[in-house]
DNA sequence: GAGCTAAGTCTATTTGACAGACTTAGATGA
DNA sequence: TCATCTAAGTCTGTCAAATAGACTTAGCTC
């Protein structure tokens, strides 16, 4: 995370839990495994007919995401066959679940054309669409990045001395950016 | 989108609203850039100082996220020097918020170490932290996927005659996958 | 041992990232 | 007019990863 991240924060925080991600899951093929995944594919041919994933690439990163303990290997065997292993989310795997929910509702409204959504989220219990709102620790709803001010929090790191210019005060057309300075 | 992904559902869902969303932001520096933006940086050298990206790479990602609408440009002069374009947020581009916000949430949670996150999204008017939750149209609480069911939406496509084999059933010492079958 | 199936692994080719160097495009001043 | 400057690219050769297709592996069954 960068200063500029921070603007005029006296701190520098480039440990950036976004970069961490990213460092795991920050690319195509992972992100359709885990889709697969969450979809209850659990299965090396069938995650790689559902995700068109070459078997080198798949075979790689399901194995980067057990190492990473996202997915973990259960042994199986159907009748008349050898052992083999499933690939199953992990708790920290499943925790992913928002991220999954927000691409597909951005994918939704932007990418879906005439067509529309081609899978809903609904509640089980009622049927309705299901949606991803922002909410305060004091029960606040938080409409977007203009109601968020990002602070350092525990593992941010002091910066060095040169701050570096501040460029995001020019308050042009579309007025300030959307963080009062920074990052999500 | 995969058959698998909805279970015993008669529909094939194929293009899915996820795909399409990667194929815009699924990669690294694509994230890195937007990052940035989000954060109010809005040139080159301080994008390129800040993601560490090449700089064709950098470029390329600039090019490719004013191509698809999420980033605009908009000139730029400092005294002395030539006119030059920033590279700003469009609406489009500012809905990614909710990915990004998840994206820093799990990594604060798991991958951020002893230290703790670096940086902290709190509520602009009261400083409470922000978190995000899943609620349905009808305003119930929605605890995460096992409470979701995915069901076809507009833009669904048909399935071919034959359904591939439901492997999801077996509810391993996990019991039932995330979904009763399938995607986020 | 032969045949089978699913999960990989291998190989040559193509594509994209990368480091470092170089170019471009206006503004300014002599 | 030309030299200088600055920031935003673009170029080039090298390395890494994706890709398509083929091949291998590891148990089970007969």
């Amino acid at each position: 995370m960068s200063e500029a991240t921070l603007g005029a924060m006296p701190f520098r925080v480039d440990n950036c839990s976004i970069e961490r991600t990213l460092a795991v899951v920050g690319e195509k093929w992972t992100f359709l495994v885990l889709r697969e995944a969450f979809g209850g594919v659990r299965r090396f041919a069938d995650m790689q007919a559902a995700t068109g994933a070459p078997r080198q690439v798949l075979s790689a990163r399901l194995a980067r995401l057990v190492d990473e303990g996202l997915l973990r290997k259960v042994p199986y065997r159907e009748p008349g066959q050898r052992r083999r292993d499933e690939y199953r989310l992990t708790e920290m795997g499943r925790d992913l679940y928002p991220i999954m929910v927000a691409l597909m509702h951005w994918g939704d409204r932007y990418r879906s054309g005439s067509d529309g959504p081609p899978v809903l989220l609904t509640h089980r219990d009622c049927g309705a669409p299901v949606e991803q709102h922002f909410r305060c620790a004091e029960g606040h709803e938080v409409a977007g990045p203009r109601e968020v001010t990002p602070l350092p929090g525990p593992g941010a790191r002091p910066a060095a001395p040169a701050a570096a210019p501040d460029r995001t005060t020019g308050a042009g057309p579309d007025g300030p950016p959307p963080h009062g300075g920074d990052t999500p």
